[in-house]
DNA sequence: ATGTAGTGGTTGCACGTGCAACTATACACC
DNA sequence: GGTGTATAGTTGCACGTGCAACCACTACAT
């Protein structure tokens, strides 16, 4: 149990791991915040919403399973359900069933949504831009893409 | 109005930058769920709560001020007052008046605090470091730690 | 001293979210 | 065909958070 004497591994974070990671959480916390507010003055579109709407008009057809959804913008079942409700209330996307599972429901775009759609992702990705990535070289992006993918792996697969 | 022919700028993300954006919004995302269960689990603290203890905990005489605890720890002033009461509640924390400025408040820890605190904090530590830190090299958080710097610049002297 | 503006902190209220329980359907096995 | 288990989605409820209004106090002017 007692690790060989790796007293650095139970100590406070040093100033070079304090940067990187409580960098992290800094530039997520500023950047949704910013991202969202923007959004949402221009066009009336929280951020999640948006991002609904994006996975949607991306997807094969206009639109995409209420499960995939859910997972595609991290969020819970519910959540979402709760999140479609709103965006279907306001006429951006309806629901459908599934023909060839009648438990399932496909939330589709509508034109109205694919309009404001079109005009919020003009915004975002300005801002997205303008906020985070034009800070980078392409090389830098790539290597940022790179960190991601390392830590992203699920536990599994750590040894050999 | 129209731009000079800058197709690229307002067009979709391209692979890359895709890649650097999207995984900051899913590493973040994974990793503090992950954290927070973690530390919820071992030491029935939810992260902000952790975070709360940490500050004060690390700053001069063991209390801070509640206007620089919410914003170092990114939340709004209504936010902390509820934090901090369920943490008083608890019994990990006081409040103080502030000697100097009658309309001021200290949250001052507790022996109690501290105890929970020293515990989650080890936790939290491994967590973070099995979960990110680790994934780098010592060179690559310090470039991470510079790529953080780059983008937290408030929104001023973009121009020379 | 008195008035006025500004700051620190708390409260009322509404909103978005997650968890657990529930319904309805699909699929496997006998 | 009938039973049992898993999955898709929705609903009840409670929780954490932000915004705006508010009170208490300070600082500064007159």
């Amino acid at each position: 149990m007692a690790p060989a004497a790796n007293v650095t591994a139970t100590t406070r974070l040093d100033q070079q791991e304090l940067r990187a990671w409580r960098g992290l959480l800094r530039t997520y916390a500023r950047l949704t915040k910013a991202l969202d507010a923007e959004l949402e003055a221009a066009h009336g579109l929280p951020l999640t919403s948006y991002e609904v709407l994006m996975f949607i008009a991306d997807a094969e057809g206009e639109r995409m399973r209420m499960h995939d959804l859910a997972s595609s913008i991290l969020l819970s079942r519910s959540g979402l359900t709760r999140l479609v409700d709103r965006l279907e209330r306001d006429g951006l996307l309806t629901r459908a069933t599934c023909p060839s599972d009648a438990r399932g429901a496909f939330a589709c775009l509508t034109p109205k949504g694919r309009g404001i759609l079109d005009a919020a992702r003009a915004t975002h990705l300005a801002g997205v831009r303008a906020m985070f990535l034009d800070h980078f070289t392409a090389q830098e992006q790539e290597q940022l893409g790179g960190f991601w993918e390392r830590v992203d792996v699920p536990p599994a697969a750590n040894g050999a």
